[in-house]
DNA sequence: GTACTTAACTAACCTAAATCATTTTAGATC
DNA sequence: GATCTAAAATGATTTAGGTTAGTTAAGTAC
């Protein structure tokens, strides 16, 4: 469907992406809360995931949807939102590689709060949430590190409610920009370049305003040097002037 | 200091409140994550914990300090507040009898993000992380119901990011008044009573808007016969109306 | 009781940002 | 390279809600 959406930065194939099985065992090795299991253990769990692969912009699953499964990303990135009666999104996180989403609910009785998207194409290792409780009970390291890992997300909401309760929306944008980068980007000659394919719209959605007031604002900051942008890249060239906007302000 | 700060309807003394062995051990027994031990084990965890009282407005701990403790709330009650530069607070959390704040992390090598006070006179238990996280370790039950606990709060960010992002701040101090009195209200004859001491400046933190506003609204709501309002003592004639004003808009 | 303190309320004003409408442009497609 | 289209940028207008400032009233101290 959207093959057209692409940075001229790098040119990525919209295929349906399977993992191979020695990729999976791989991401499952790396990811933090598996990196103290031994190979043995990580390959018995292995065999409790199923991969299924998306393309741009596929819908994962949907906010209302029965909840019954985790999900980890193999490859490629997510995005989650959550929508309000009016249609309005808020995009509430991006995850990458090695990051997990979805319900760890124990039984299939609660729903979705939020609706996943694939920003790439990308591969999502799935388990139903009773079989990783089986896991997090049974290896306590495991158990540990998701604990801290959704701390840390906590955290971070509360952070950014902070950021939304208590400052301009130019601050917020700044914000925004920091967290990208911080999470998304990838540093190379010219500053750090965000080059996952996000809108002005969701943007706007990170940072609690419309896209018309973004663009007004990213279009500031690109007069004042602080970024340079194309349609769906950003290149941070001064991330001390954003930080400075963010703590002042 | 502030034994003026009284409701009209039940009058608390505020005196340094500390904790009975008996009230203890039955407190720890009837938190939900500790719901599944036997008394034998309760009692061992018991040992390690340490009361403080505290009185209404005394601070437990500040944002910036090292966090090395996790606190769980024998009786009273806490809020969480953060600040930004320019000394705007943001209400994050107001927390009962049983509920758990402070730090979780390894070693005490990092930072309060907020600063926790006393709401009223309250007895606080209180715990070395490192030690709670042996007990996580040791008790993959407990373990479960904290990671759930920390999921829920996760839910209940996210849902406030959401309410910030994309709605208007009448909508938000509804929903700020409805979320209040699930939490803390009590119901009488006459509605939902909450009679935690929340100020203006509470309610405000909470809905990212301004004491005058959250003022203006109320006093719209008060005509509106949805809420009826004293010094520190809100009553909720008619939930019905304010859930609507939260879907609706 | 009276005086005092502080929270709560109200009003007038004003700015930041939303909304509505139009133009420009990046970059995909042919 | 020329064409086309959706995203981005910009401009004009409106408005929600913040700011400032002053008033009212609840609860405390005397």
């Amino acid at each position: 469907m959207s093959n057209r959406r692409r940075t001229p930065l790098k040119i990525v194939k919209n295929e349906v992406h399977s993992c191979t099985p020695i990729l999976r065992l791989n991401i499952l090795h790396n990811l933090p809360f598996f990196n103290n299991l031994t190979h043995q253990e990580v390959t018995e769990i292995n065999k409790i995931f199923n991969d299924i692969g998306y393309v741009s912009d596929e819908t994962i699953y949907r906010m209302g949807d029965r909840s019954t499964r985790l999900c980890v990303i193999a490859s490629g990135s997510v995005k989650l939102i959550r929508q309000n009666a009016d249609g309005k999104e808020v995009l509430m996180d991006i995850l990458k590689q090695g990051e997990f989403f979805g319900s760890l609910d124990p039984f299939g009785t609660t729903y979705y709060h939020e609706t996943a998207i694939a920003l790439q194409p990308s591969c999502i290792l799935k388990i139903d949430s009773e079989d990783f409780r089986t896991i997090l009970q049974k290896y306590p390291v495991v158990s540990m590190q998701v604990l801290d890992t959704t701390s840390k997300k906590l955290q971070e909401a509360q952070e950014r409610i902070k950021q939304l309760s208590a400052h301009s929306v130019e601050n917020r944008i700044a914000y925004t920009l920091l967290k990208l980068g911080q999470k998304l980007g990838e540093k190379n000659e010219n500053g750090i370049l965000i080059q996952i394919p996000l809108s002005r719209y969701d943007i706007a959605g990170m940072a609690g305003t419309t896209p018309e007031t973004t663009s007004r604002i990213i279009s500031k900051f690109k007069n004042s040097d602080i970024l340079k942008t194309g349609r769906k890249w950003t290149i941070i060239k001064n991330i001390a002037k954003l930080e400075k906007m963010v703590k002042i302000i």
